[in-house]
RNA sequence: GCCGCAGUGGUGAAAUUGGUAGACACGCUAGACUUAGGAUCUAGUGCUUCGGCGUGGGGGUUCAAGUCCCUCCUGCGGCACCA
């Protein structure tokens, strides 16, 4: 029959209708596991070229780990809370929770389930379901108990679109993440988990991340930032009290002309209430203002002189053994101790407030030029002046000496500092998971008594949404509760979670998802983690990966696993895109995942999404490409289909390859399914691609030279061994296009599933030939290539190289310097 | 500014890690078959003055470099008044 990928598809549809192939039981030690994972989507409805490229690499993956005999792990589930179902919802006046239910049910049953992606679906999870944020609720009581959840006051991201508080993670250039809007500074007292607890854990952890992504890695780091430096502490006599300076460069301490705070430093305040100064106060009050996009793109430094003192650490051997203290908002509040020692002759950034106020500079590190006015900052390595004990010293040494010495003294002390802020995790939404916290007018902030889990979210109506805005405050009865504590009347914390706690754990739950006393059981998790492959795009590289890695040390430091990174191999896929854009409805150019599949059928589609560009890199969609894997498809099933109807009565056994005629033919098989395998293990999933051609080349080939349909002799007689050779072909080639080859596996060989076949053995007999190519260079120029026997000496090798007309035309007037061997590879003459 | 990734035919790219550069495709050129071709098949396709020359530029190590070292240029991504 004629290839018809829509009835090939319904064919592989009933094989796996009344199976679930792809299950496996996690509570038994897997052999070999393996955890493939795509990143779980967000149910909107609509599944895009994204999703089919995310799902097509774990799918392979899965399926290639799976023939290789390893028992294989590959889940899906639905990332459902979070902004979007919310406003869609208040757009289309329907319950966020029926909205994504009709999205999920869509997107399971007629999106996921159409490209043979071997999902698991006993394993499904759903956060925005009861049974599920019933332990995301577990796992932030957990964090309380530990005092790793805690409620501060504090300057936060505030999006005025949104309305809603952002975590760092989520303010890109100074606007939020998803609105674009400028974010606010505004003071709220807020949640926070307090993963700066973690910063040495996931800082030291990077190291351990050998199989990720270079660029994920570098994000990782990025975003900690670990630096190690010096405090130095500046007494302020007026005030009793000193401030701590962080300083990479202690060793130009003795070049201080001034102090410089953050607005937001808390002894801006206290001087301010003890020296009134409207200058001062305005200048504060300004900078607080200001978005942190302005205080970014206002590069001009300001500042203002408080006028009060603070000594210098060495003030018996320095020029200024008093300065002043300075409010400048290029200092970051939140970054070191939110106070810097203003250096002018060493920092750029010192410099230039030192020239608009007119501060002195003093040079304390020697440059080639020699003394004199500087023109910029010096900022490259020196020997020490103008510093007391330490003169003539190189600098480099000195961060070390004056850093021991002013620790000698309690003056300071050696420090690391990390750019990684607390996780702000509350959100002021509707659809998100509730924090399982009362606030009690007696007890103050009791926690929801674990017994009492799922803290459910209430049914939103219609009439709830008639202003436009979905918020648990309008919940009476939601909000309205007693005290786990005294019994009191109390009211419910109406802040909903991040979503991004949501799928810190999803990982871990996928392998126990029906566990309804526990989290998940220990042995399951530590059964199948960590996750072997996942796949997922670079723009999780920060927050999700960071917050992943963040709840895997902590499960771990309770006790509840035995492993403290999540991810092996975190494989970051490109995007596909059309015309070199993002496709985007605005654009138009939305290819639709379900309409190629219907009509080019999901093989054409999954080989040609892994072909050509390394599944790295962003990936442009072309019609015309996939039309190509469209006819390859086609033309190699009525080929193989032909073939094998015609050879019903011949049983396919590999018989004796020795006596097989197609000796070369043999030889290019198996060197093929190595390089197959390879690219399998390697994950060059484009080079897959490629060599399915190449087997394709080989066996059509072949099947056109040895005529095995009309032939009834001795070739006739191959057609048992070349049709075990299409069996194994089918069977690796399915991997990347599951349908017409397990169409034909069942139909030709009855094999009952594809996926539990084994790979093909690799023949190596067959990937060592008699002969081999000896090429013949001089000085390293290719010059000739001489077929030989794989044994043959180097003196045979000799004589037919200088029997060469090639190399005797260009040795002829030349010394022969030396010759060089390599066993039947190189032969190399070098001449003078 | 710092960190990471990359630069190879007309195009996407390969080269299993120092040993025949351009596998496999897309495109293109010629031919065959066909009522037709945006189908299929066959052959060709880095450049070339046919000596050679070719992996962003320039140096270096080596018998041998796309691959290793130094240096510079360009593009992409991340961080960034981070002290």
């Amino acid at each position: 029959m004629a290839y018809d990928h829509k009835s090939i598809k319904d064919k592989v549809d009933s094989y796996h209708k009344d199976s679930n192939d792809f299950y496996v039981d996690t509570s038994k030690e897997g052999k070999n596991k393996f955890y493939s994972l795509g990143m779980f989507p967000y149910p909107s409805g609509n599944a895009h070229m994204g999703h089919v490229r995310v799902y097509t690499l774990s799918d392979v993956k899965a399926r290639y780990k799976k023939l290789k005999g390893c028992d294989v792990i590959h889940p899906m589930g639905w990332d459902s809370f979070g902004l979007p179902a919310e406003n869609a919802a208040i757009k289309h006046k329907v319950r966020p929770d029926l909205w994504t239910e009709e999205n999920i049910k869509k997107m399971k049953y007629e999106q996921l389930n159409i490209a043979g992606w071997s999902f698991d679906w006993d394993k499904e999870l759903n956060t925005s379901s009861p049974d599920y944020y019933k332990w995301t609720q577990w796992l932030f009581l957990e964090m309380h108990k530990a005092g790793l959840a805690y409620r501060k006051e504090d300057y936060v991201n505030w999006c005025p679109v949104d309305k809603t508080v952002l975590a760092n993670e989520q303010v890109i250039d100074g606007r939020s993440w998803r609105a674009g809007a400028i974010v606010e500074k505004r003071l709220m007292e807020q949640w926070f988990f307090k993963i700066t607890d973690y910063c040495d854990k996931l800082w030291d952890g990077i190291s351990k991340l050998k199989n990720w992504a270079p660029e994920a890695v570098s994000v990782q780091k990025n975003w900690i930032n670990k630096n190690t430096g010096t405090v130095i502490h500046f007494n302020v006599p007026e005030f009793d009290e000193k401030i701590e300076v962080f300083t990479t460069r202690p060793d130009t301490l003795f070049g201080v002309t001034a102090l410089v705070i953050a607005p937001e430093h808390p002894l801006a305040a206290k001087i301010l209430e003890k020296h009134p100064s409207k200058e001062v106060e305005d200048y504060v009050n300004a900078s607080l203002k200001k978005s942190a996009v302005e205080r970014m793109q206002n590069k001009e430094k300001t500042g203002v002189n408080t006028g009060v003192k603070c000594r210098h650490p060495f003030e018996g051997d320095c020029k200024y053994p008093e300065v002043d203290v300075w409010i400048g908002d290029y200092v970051i509040a939140d970054y070191g101790t939110g106070a810097v020692m203003c250096v002018p002759a060493h920092d750029t950034r010192d410099f230039e407030f030192a020239k608009k106020f007119g501060l002195d500079i003093i040079e304390v590190v020697s440059n080639p030029e020699g003394e004199g006015e500087l023109s910029e900052a010096y900022t490259e390595d020196g020997d020490l002046i103008n510093s007391g004990e330490f003169n003539g010293m190189n600098n480099r040494k000195a961060i070390k000496a004056i850093t021991e010495s002013l620790d000698k003294n309690n003056k300071g002390e050696a420090t690391t500092t990390y750019q990684l802020k607390d996780w702000s995790v509350g959100r002021q939404r509707f659809w998100g998971c509730p924090i399982p916290m009362v606030h009690c007018d007696s007890c103050g902030i009791v926690p929801v008594p674990e017994s009492e889990l799922p803290v459910e979210l209430p049914k939103a109506s219609d009439a709830d949404m008639e202003d436009g805005v979905l918020n648990l405050k309008n919940f009476p009865d939601f909000v309205n509760t007693t005290c786990p504590s005294c019994g009191k009347a109390a009211k419910r914390e109406t802040d909903t979670l991040d979503t991004f706690l949501c799928s810190s754990w999803y990982a871990f739950r996928y392998l126990d998802n029906k566990n309804d006393t526990n989290i998940f059981d220990s042995k399951n998790v530590n059964n199948f983690m960590p996750v072997d492959f996942y796949v997922g795009g670079l723009e999780h590289a920060a927050q999700h990966m960071i917050y992943f890695r963040f709840i895997t040390k902590f499960l771990n430091d309770r006790g509840y696993i035995n492993f403290d990174e999540p991810v092996d191999h975190f494989f970051c896929n490109g995007m596909v895109k059309m015309g070199g854009h993002k496709m985007s409805k605005s654009r138009g150019n939305v290819v639709v995942p379900t309409d190629a599949i219907d009509k080019y059928g999901a093989d054409a589609i999954r080989m040609y999404i892994l072909s050509d560009t390394p599944a790295e890199l962003d990936v442009d969609w072309e019609d015309s490409g996939i039309k190509a894997k469209y006819d390859f498809i086609k033309k190699n099933y009525n080929a193989i289909e032909n073939f094998l109807a015609e050879t019903k009565d011949i049983k396919a056994e590999k018989g004796n390859l020795k006596d097989y005629p197609g000796q070369d033919f043999l030889y290019n098989y198996y060197a093929t399914l190595k390089e197959y395998e390879y690219s399998m293990e390697q994950n060059l999933f484009h080079k897959g691609v490629a060599n399915i051609h190449a087997f394709s080349n080989h066996i059509l080939k072949e099947l056109n030279k040895r005529k095995f349909l009309e032939a009834s002799g001795a070739d006739r007689d191959y057609a048992g061994t070349f049709k075990f050779i299409i069996k194994e072909f089918l069977t690796s080639a399915g991997l990347i296009i599951p349908f017409f080859t397990e169409v034909l596996l069942k139909e030709h060989y009855g094999v009952e599933s594809l996926y539990n076949q084994t790979f093909g053995e690799i023949e190596a007999a067959y990937l060592t030939k008699s002969t081999v190519n000896v090429v013949v260079q001089i000085n390293g120029k290719k010059k000739a290539l001489l077929e030989v026997d794989k044994e043959i000496s180097e003196a045979d090798i000799e004589k037919l190289a200088f029997e060469n007309a090639d190399v005797m035309r260009t040795v002829e007037g030349k010394n022969i310097v030396k010759k060089i061997y390599v066993k039947g590879k190189i032969y190399n003459i070098v001449v003078k």
